[in-house]
DNA sequence: CATTGCTGTTAGTATATGCTAATTTCAAAC
DNA sequence: GTTTGAAATTAGCATATACTAACAGCAATG
């Protein structure tokens, strides 16, 4: 597994992200996730594929190989510590730490991810929720936009696109739209396009494209609260 | 202070070095230190001076801008601080912190620096014994070329060339050749070219390339190993 | 003073990464 | 089936970072 460079590793990371977002990965979506020209991300591709980390397929769409899922996996996870660490260890806000780790993941050796692994206990998930490479989330986890009004529910990961606006990031956070956070569903209005929540930090409205990248759990109405007293 | 490539980043922290060394900076020194062919160092400094960095005098010094060293201190706490971490935070010897501190130093923004440093106390000398910049080492600081026999000295810090050869930190490390500890300077061979030392660990010799490289400070008599029980 | 040798510099290349403008391809819509 | 529009690709260029080979400049040495 030879060392690739940082441009090298965003691109991996985002293949393996928009895989398990279960979104088609192809250059366009490259090209604006990454904010770089068609003839750019095409050349670079091309690079890629002669480097063995992704094979396109008659549909153009990309697949990474073994070794490139292999060390897309080995990023995203360098990039998941680094968030759990800025914010448990250094107390930087969640809603901020994303962009910082995106500089550090490309700069940890083997042993450094090693030793903070251990420093930090092992942990699973990421402040956003996001599991590490090889955990799941749970099995009954639904987008905010499957859940039906009355609905209670706890907030178990607020999807990585999502954590590209530190703005939009603040705003969750001011709700208290974050992991381990209990919501109650209150209405889907299609007209204003939004979902309105009522928690007891107050209420708050989310537009369907933010709901569709919020992942939460139902709660059965006996078990309500019982986590946050 | 615009941001800057790795490549820039390193060298200026390799002027800074050189500098704080008392070393003449000039272009063939770069190219051993950093590896790198002439004709490269020559390309980088003329993109450097263009980009007010560096200055060169007539007799072809290179001297940092205001700019320049303001960046190159900069860069040299990111290395401290990250060195200080993975010796003291994550438990990585301390022999072998600067090639991982190496690749972090370029990836810390502001607020991680800031935050970082709060969490490890604002620490004053990265584990080889580095000041951090800003900080000196004590007055009465010899190298340990110029302690006498007989004399009982604590090392105060390795010098930075040195770090850069990790079988040559590990010996160090085996001789207990580290900031804090005392030794006592047994004899200077010249026929040898090398000091050696006795400790309560046991007896070591250093060559005088490698003790020009060491920094100590004198211990008067009735203050032996009063720090070491 | 001429030679030797280190240092600096030029010339010529290569690769990775980026861009704009223009062209091709192909599937979906009319 | 022809049109249309998005997606992919090609052409042409620029910059940073590397290299080797060749040459120039200058100081120390004989």
């Amino acid at each position: 597994m030879t060392e690739h460079s940082k441009v090298i590793e965003e691109y991996l990371l985002t293949l393996y992200k928009l895989n398990r977002a279960g979104e088609p990965a192809k250059a366009v979506t490259l090209a604006n996730r990454l904010d770089t020209s068609p003839p750019t991300v095409h050349a670079t591709i091309l690079r890629m594929q002669r480097d063995g980390l992704v094979n396109v397929t008659k549909t153009k769409e990309l697949a990474l190989t073994k070794e490139g899922q292999s060390i897309a996996e080995d990023i995203a996870y360098r990039h998941n510590l680094s968030e759990y660490f800025l914010c448990n260890t250094l107390g930087i806000p969640w809603y901020e730490v994303h962009q910082h780790a995106h500089l550090l993941e490309h700069a940890m050796t083997p042993m450094v991810v090693e030793k903070l692994a251990e420093f930090l206990g092992k942990p699973e998930f990421c402040p956003h929720g996001t599991p590490m490479p090889g955990t799941e989330l749970p099995e009954n986890t639904i987008t905010l936009m499957e859940a039906r009004p009355g609905m209670t529910v706890e907030v178990a990961m607020i999807g990585e696109v999502l954590e590209d606006s530190v703005d939009l990031m603040k705003i969750l956070h001011e709700h208290k739209v974050m992991p381990g956070k209990q919501h109650k569903v209150i209405e889907k209005t299609e007209v204003m396009r939004s979902i309105s929540l009522e928690s007891k930090d107050g209420p708050s409205s989310l537009p369907f494209h933010v709901a569709e990248k919020i992942f939460v759990i139902e709660i059965p109405k006996d078990k309500k609260r019982s986590i946050q007293p």
